[in-house]
Formats: structure tokens, C-alpha cells, sequence
DNA sequence: GGCGTGCCATACAGTGCCGTACGGATACAG
DNA sequence: CTGTATCCGTACGGCACTGTATGGCACGCC
């Protein structure tokens, strides 16, 4: 990664942490490797945060940020009604690249507490959302949290097993399974 | 792990290799610590495999031959229809703790392609099995594609946030969850 | 124009890990 | 008893990485 040869902040460091990370998992987030592909060295690591793992708990906590309250943009709010905001999310997590950060987190979390704990609270969020929208089409609460997780659950395993399918089958199969979700049929 | 200071055989190498897997993510299946584990030098280890690549390799494929080939076992066949087998086999692979292992190998697959590609096999398989059990009930193809990976994806994604749960609270969901899988009403 | 402060380079110590070379022990065959 | 194959210990070289110490350079401020 060539430099503009400008200084650089804390954010980049991040933003490169976050990348690799995607990219090579959290093994491959090391100083020496963010500082090559910064075009810097370490020095400059070392002044911009106080250890390793100062930076994988800031690293944590920007992917937090930057991938929880999003769910609740503007955007959704021009959605009609609960079930169109639905269709609305899950078209947008089906296609959206950008949770390719997601794996790289669970994967993370999975032999790391404190990041298994805050990409808990982000599905709890998200799942909240989730549910709300269900509760908001009249179903009741284990209707809707039921749904919830065949919505969500869903999503995260497509994640991990359905990556040799390509974005239009998994709309195709998206709006399928949508009719599933909202589907009253055999409700009591 | 004391060791019956017993002569260790390549298998002994790959099941604690697996456990270490398991516990700890493949970053912690390296060469010393697992002789440590088992009581002996990486003396012994060089002995038996050639290199630890070569170590990660047979234990991509021994995870695939223990955990591919019992989903085909003769208890399924001892249920009395397709429904009854899917049930079975979902109320199984929610309480098997045996399938921690399966969360790992993703994690480890998400970045290692060769292990994606076992890991990939192994979805296959799985997945064919259950769409032949919708198949067998009476959906169409695009049903039963649809349902089994409902049915598929939802475990994986359950293993991966749905830690906080109890297995109770799992089996619960998992029979409502169940009725809605197998339900026909909204069919054409 | 001198000067301090922010940002980075360099050099070094320490550690964990891989892989190899070789030596030692144990069991078994003849 | 002697030799041989199997299995493991020990010692070493080399690498990649963390963290520290210290020096240097540019820029803004009076």
C-alpha cells in the first residue's frame, strides 16, 4: 500500500486493522504487517497506541460502532410498513459486502471473550430490531422471536455455507423464503 | 495432560490436535504445545508427521471422515418417515456439543482455502441429505432446496450467536421452528 | 530564527515457534 | 547376548513478532 506520505491518525490504523482482519483473520492483525502496509513503522505504531492489545480492544469496539446502529438509518424509515422495512434488511445484509466483517468478528469471537461479548451485544441489538419489526406485524412474542431467529440465524449461516452462490440466487432464494417468514398460515 | 507413558500413534497426535482445535482455534495447533499436552517433546512429533502443515492437513481430512459420514448412520434409518428423520436429526446436531468442532473448522476455513473447500464438501453432503428428506415428503425441487437450507443454515448460524441459550430454550424453538419447516399451507 | 512538540525511523533485547541433527532408550528378533 | 527398528529427548539455528529506547525531522509559535 503506497502512502500519500501524510500522518497519519489513529483511524487508519483501525481502518487497516479492520481490513486485515476481513482479509486474514485476527492472526495477520499485527504492528510489523499494519505498519508495512501503512508504509510506516512500528515507531509510529508504538505512539499512536500503548500495546497490541490496546489495539484489538479499540479495534472491537470500532467495529461496534461503526456496524450496530447503522440498522437503525434513515433509510428504513421510507419503508412503508414492518414487512416491507423486512424485506427492506434482508435484501441489504444479502448483497452488502461490507459483512464480510462479520465471519472475520464470529470467527474471532469464538476463542475471545470480550470480542464474543461485543459481537453479542451487536446481535442482540439487531435481533431486537429484527423481532420488533415481527412484533409490529401483529404476531406475538414467540411468533416474533421465533422469526427473529429464522430471519437472522439464517443469514449468518449463509455467511459461513453459502458462499459458492452467487448474489442472484441468493435473492432469488431470499424472496422465497420472505413469503416463509411472514407467512400466518398456520399461526394457533 | 499426563501422559500413560505409552507409545502415541498419529491418531493420538490429530485427536488432541482437534481438541486444541476446538478450544482454542487453529492459531493454538502448533508443535510444542501439543507435545506439551501429550506429555512428550516435538521430537516425538517429527516422527510422526513430516511437518506441521502436513499436521494440518490430515487434520482437515480427519475432521471430514468423522464428521461427514455419521450423518448417514443406521439409527436414521430407524425412524419411520422423511418428517420423523428430519426431526430426529435437527434434535440431535442442536444438542450434540460434539458439533463445537464444526464452528471451529469454519472459522479456520474462513481464511485457509483449503479448508474451505473440506468444509464446503462436508456442507454438501450434508445438505443433500436433507433435501432428499423434502424431497421425500412431496416438495418440489425448489422447496426442498429452499427448506433444507432453512433447516441448515439456521443451525450454523445458531452456533454462532445462539451461544447464550440454553439447550431447553433451544429444543423449544426448535419444534416450533420444526412445524414451520414442514408446514404446506402456502404452497402454490 | 530559535525551539518545542508531534510523528516517525532505527536499533536492540527478549520470546515463541518451526525444523533439523543427532543421540539415547526400549523392545524385539535371531 | 547382539543387533536393529521404533519412538522420543536434547540442542541448536533461524525467523517473525512484541516492546523499548533513543534519535531525527518537520512544522508551527513567539
Amino acid at each position: 500500500m503506497k502512502s500519500p506520505r501524510k500522518k497519519l491518525t489513529e483511524e487508519d490504523w483501525l481502518a487497516q486493522a479492520l481490513k486485515t482482519l476481513a482479509a486474514e483473520g485476527v492472526s495477520a492483525v499485527r504492528v510489523e504487517r499494519l505498519a508495512s502496509s501503512l508504509g510506516v513503522t512500528k515507531g509510529s505504531f508504538y505512539w499512536h497506541f500503548k500495546s497490541h492489545g490496546e489495539l484489538l480492544a479499540r479495534l472491537r469496539q470500532y467495529w461496534a460502532d461503526e456496524y450496530t446502529i447503522r440498522v437503525d438509518s434513515s433509510e428504513t424509515q421510507s419503508q412503508p410498513d414492518a414487512a416491507a422495512m423486512l424485506l427492506w434488511v434482508l435484501r441489504r445484509v444479502t448483497l452488502e459486502d461490507a459483512n464480510r466483517y462479520d465471519p472475520a468478528m464470529r470467527a474471532w469471537g469464538l476463542f475471545d471473550s470480550l470480542t464474543a461479548e461485543a459481537v453479542r451485544r451487536v446481535d442482540e441489538t439487531r435481533l431486537a430490531y429484527v423481532t420488533d419489526l415481527f412484533l409490529r406485524m401483529g404476531f406475538d412474542r414467540n411468533e416474533a422471536d421465533l422469526r427473529s431467529r429464522m430471519s437472522y440465524y439464517y443469514v449468518i449461516g449463509e455467511s459461513f455455507a453459502g458462499i459458492e452462490k452467487t448474489p442472484e440466487d441468493r435473492l432469488t432464494f431470499l424472496d422465497l423464503r420472505y413469503q416463509r417468514l411472514i407467512d400466518r398460515a398456520t399461526i394457533r
